[in-house]
DNA sequence: TCGACGTCGGTTGTATACAATGTACGGGCT
DNA sequence: AGCCCGTACATTGTATACAACCGACGTCGA
């Protein structure tokens, strides 16, 4: 279950550790290391990390603020298992603020951020050719990312990718055909807001947003069901 | 500058004390009682509330994933302190959500609930009337949190009151003709929703959003101008 | 007079130690 | 056999102790 992940020394930053070990423990949560349902022991991370549980537990108390893992008071600490009906409503909640950033994109219409989104762009589609899926996640969120970038709003921008983070918690990537679509979905909208079409670019963002949740919800329903 | 608070000891729950604590800490920031700028040092919180540094540090971890609290690596964590464009950005984005969310409470149309938000708002219209205007900021929060259940998106509801308590970090209340106005306001939110208007109500929440934010944002830009 | 430097108090960051609770396992009873 | 209960262990929650760093004050020198 545990993999001898073997405690890299925690890179020797310069920052304090509580925050070292935040960075880490998320990175992981995202990356799919530590999965849905995983539990979290302190003294465990603790020598993982090489260092005491005081940090450990500060990390741990703001994943917690994050809403990327439950506590249970005395029983332990889980990576948050994603409830479906939870997912929906997040998944719903960012259609709109997705939606309403791609449509402050297209009104803004910085060109250094766009270019910088369509390089991105460009590199997914390259990715997709070459059929090498296993960077299709990361460019899907580097997207996203610079679209946030380009609505200017940077409050919206960070808001927006802790909830990509949380309601993508168990799965990494989907299959081939899948990804295809979402990329040309990707290259709708982000044509639109070049076009500075606000309603179109707004739609297309939702229903993206929207569609990959839907695929997302079923591949998580098959997986609770075999389990 | 300290309000010799003296330290209930601490209500006597028998949930985690860093629990309790960071929920003491919301309230008196929420309350007014612990203003932006002000600092936290951990020795004198855990003194204040009699225990050790530890669950004061914990407390304030998950403050400041919340966004309530700026730390500054080791020189001290503050209040944070709003800065208007900042809360600007905050305040578009929900009205956005909050526009959003009077859209699906019209669509849900849940008689019971409704009918809470209606209570809420004829005491806040009571209070107006009688001049009770110190009650009127928590009857405001009391209204918006009732609208929040009314769309039964449990997640957009919790979204949308941590916002409410970031953008409206430092200002408690506003004078009483600017509060009427707001109410008249609140009543016609509510009207829409229970006619089942889902544009109209999504419309007017978001104004109302807008321009309170609007009156937010003098009043804080006069109050820095002044200090 | 003014600035560089050293020292010291105050505060944060981390480690270790102790207390308290939950869980799992095993013995005894029915 | 099956269930109840008690004990031991694992783990969380809290307290105390130590180390590292920041900032302010004062001294010294030009």
């Amino acid at each position: 279950m545990k993999k001898p992940h073997s405690s890299r020394p925690l890179g020797a930053a310069h920052t304090a550790l509580f925050h070292q070990i935040y960075e880490a423990l998320r990175d992981r949560i995202q990356r799919g290391e530590l999965r849905p349902g995983d539990r979290l022991v302190e003294d465990r991370l603790a020598e993982d990390f090489g260092v005491s549980r005081n940090p450990v537990r500060e990390a741990i108390r703001m994943l917690s603020a994050d809403g990327l893992i439950d506590v249970n008071a005395r029983r332990g600490v889980y990576i948050a298992v994603p409830d479906p009906a939870k997912i929906q409503e997040l998944v719903e909640i960012r259609a709109v603020l997705e939606g309403h950033n791609a449509r402050l994109a297209a009104r803004r219409g910085n060109p250094k951020l766009l270019a910088a989104a369509g390089r991105i762009l460009a590199r997914g589609q390259a990715a997709l050719s070459a059929e090498k899926i296993n960077t299709l996640g990361a460019l899907n969120d580097e997207f996203h990312k610079a679209l946030a970038r380009a609505s200017e709003n940077e409050s919206l921008s960070e808001m927006l990718g802790a909830m990509r983070l949380k309601s993508s918690l168990g799965f990494a990537m989907s299959d081939p055909v899948v990804q295809a679509q979402s990329w040309q979905e990707h290259a709708g909208i982000l044509q639109a807001i070049l076009d500075g079409d606000e309603d179109t670019a707004e739609a297309l963002s939702r229903s993206h947003v929207l569609k990959a949740g839907d695929r997302a919800r079923e591949r998580l329903e098959a997986a609770q069901a075999t389990s």
